[in-house]
DNA sequence: CTTGTATCTGAACAAACGTTCAGTTATCGT
DNA sequence: ACGATAACTGAACGTTTGTTCAGATACAAG
């Protein structure tokens, strides 16, 4: 019977000027912004949003939630592709931070230049979240110091004690004979390059690799 | 010579206060939260706030930067380990989703099922980040839909025109017949339970992976 | 065409905001 | 021990905020 909102145009334009400023507008502002005259119509388009799940009130101001802010819509499988526009909407909007980090304090990113965990699917170049102060479980990948020397390994146990072993063949499981310190457990893995590899594309390289994983299984890693 | 302001003290409480209300206090608000008195005192710790950059000023009210909210500290590499606990504070803060969208409207996340990309270090459960819209390039991996199927491949050009390989010799190249909709470019690739895999724990597993990976030579990829 | 109703206008309002300034306090460096 | 000075107090101020309310408006449904 009445004339309808334009809420889809009201959220498109916060998030573009929340990317712009990393705040959210007053309503003086969104009288611009919205193409109001009155105060009044901005409160009710803000209502609106805040039951959709766009907005808090806190303090008797407007805070935005992650389903406003947030830079990544959530869909399902690679198989089951992209829904079609209209469903897109749908989606569940989140930020990468929640996602991946619990503990922001404790959560610091490294870059991985050996490729002594390459069996592991890490290739020299990742990024890693590594999260301080935890205590590792058997099959974590941590990022240990053992005489003065920083890398990446699966912390193992075994009769003999700790063992940190790498995920590939050409290097060795090391057993610290001193100091051991655990800087922090791998709790993510991040590629930002995605790219065809050059060791797949020339023989040269293939070689390589198949040489390289079929030393796998005599490593104590394949046993 | 005067006293000091704990301005650590100040930037712990204001990223605590950030996580749990997504936004900045008042200074009324802040009167409570760094145990001033005056108003006066909160306007010139924010001050200093900014010439830190932790704050800017918008409308005669204070902002949050990436450097306050964000929840990443980018350290150097693997190698270089961890500064020491003074050095930490000198990390640059990130946030996950500025360092791997640039165009939220057009990213999306699914999550890979198959183990078609597995030699391209592409796991399954692994997330991947997809930005429709875009050209790819040879060599990107694409999320395509041939006839009504989605997958993920690399997308290659040869001279009988676009061809979409697997990186895993199990599966076969395909050539659009009739209908080829790529649906977007992945730009990132995100583990969020990095373990131990099984398949190279048990004996079974690892000549599996081995036989799988000598077969690459023979593929079209291994060319 | 008519009618109901959500949407919007316009103005008035109290509350909260951040700023300012003169003066006090505490501490670091000498 | 002392002096210089940044850190802080306390109060007052103008501005902007978001809210409220009565009334006008435009559109979809019948």
């Amino acid at each position: 019977m009445p004339r309808v909102m334009d809420v889809r145009g009201h959220v498109a334009k916060l998030r573009r000027f929340w990317r712009r400023e990393r705040r959210l507008p007053a309503y003086s502002e969104m009288l611009g912004l919205f193409g109001y005259q009155s105060k009044n119509a901005v409160a009710g388009a803000l209502q609106k949003l805040e039951d959709l799940g766009f907005l808090e009130r806190k303090r008797g101001r407007a805070v935005a939630t992650a389903k406003l802010t947030g830079s990544l819509r959530l869909l399902g499988t690679v198989q089951a592709g992209f829904p079609s526009p209209a469903e897109e909407e749908l989606a569940d909007i989140m930020s990468l931070d929640e996602l991946l980090i619990r503990r922001p304090e404790a959560t610091f990113m490294l870059t991985v230049q050996g490729d002594s965990m390459i069996a592991a699917g890490i290739i020299p170049g990742d990024m890693v979240l590594v999260e301080k102060g935890g205590t590792p479980k058997i099959g974590d990948i941590v990022v240990a110091q053992v005489d003065d020397e920083w890398t990446l390994k699966y912390y193992m146990k075994d009769r003999e004690g700790v063992r940190l072993d790498p995920a590939n063949p050409q290097y060795k499981p090391i057993r610290p004979k001193r100091s051991l310190v655990i800087g922090g457990i791998i709790k993510a893995v991040i590629r930002n390059k995605v790219k065809l590899p050059d060791e797949l594309n020339v023989a040269r390289g293939a070689l390589k690799f198949k040489r390289l994983v079929r030393d796998v299984s005599k490593s104590p890693l394949g046993k």
